[in-house]
DNA sequence: AAAATATATGCACTTTTTTGCATATAGCGG
DNA sequence: CCGCTATATGCAAAAAAGTGCATATATTTT
């Protein structure tokens, strides 16, 4: 149904209505970073990340693997990707994500 | 400063994250429409509406000119129209309004 | 197996949004 | 000027989202 589809976007509106989240999603879009270089990126608590991560993941828009201590995050959605270009400008290849520089990671991760 | 264009880009979002301003801002992108119109689109009352419209145009994501008792909305964003492209598909040729054909404005608009 | 590290979860508290309702304003026809 | 119609505004109650904190889990290191 068409209304649905109305819940449906703003659902994923929504989730993209918080800059934490779109810190967050603006990183991965540069390329998969672990949970501890989020911190570092966005400078708050871990549980406070790990609880974004948790409402991204939930929605289907990130997806994570597990390597040892560390939990890698990444996109999980081209639209969300399309909708973060229109937003905040394309991210060029050089500013991908070579390694991670976090204070936590030490060139880890 | 980095840390507020996150902000900006989280309110215009959280503007989009919502199911009866997603259906407004849908209905204008196919051209403007007075709101008795929108009332009748979205089965909701005429304060509801206008509610709504207020949040849009503060936002200042739509404009609205008087024309008699009538008040005619339009799209002013052109970002907005693009998101909305991105999300909800482009609208055809075919789908843009002509006139209003809601039982309120019986052809008046 | 204990300590240390990275990450996750649950929950209460606060803040923000949403929604409904009463009422206000403004233009038109008689 | 009066009543009617279209639209707007203000405000309070309800619902939802955001946040902080205590604590849990999992993996590695010693």
């Amino acid at each position: 149904m068409k209304r649905d589809s109305y819940r449906y976007a703003a659902r994923l509106f929504r989730l993209l209505s918080h800059p934490a989240r779109l810190r967050i999603l603006d990183e991965l879009r540069r390329g998969e970073a672990c949970v501890c270089h989020l911190q570092a990126v966005l400078g708050r608590p871990q549980v406070y990340v790990s609880q974004q991560l948790r409402v991204l993941r939930e929605a289907g828009v990130i997806e994570s693997y597990k390597d040892g201590l560390f939990v890698y995050y990444r996109l999980a959605d081209s639209r969300v990707e399309r909708l973060l270009g229109e937003m905040l400008g394309s991210v060029t290849e050089a500013e991908r994500l070579s390694h991670c520089t976090c204070p936590f990671c030490r060139g880890e991760c």
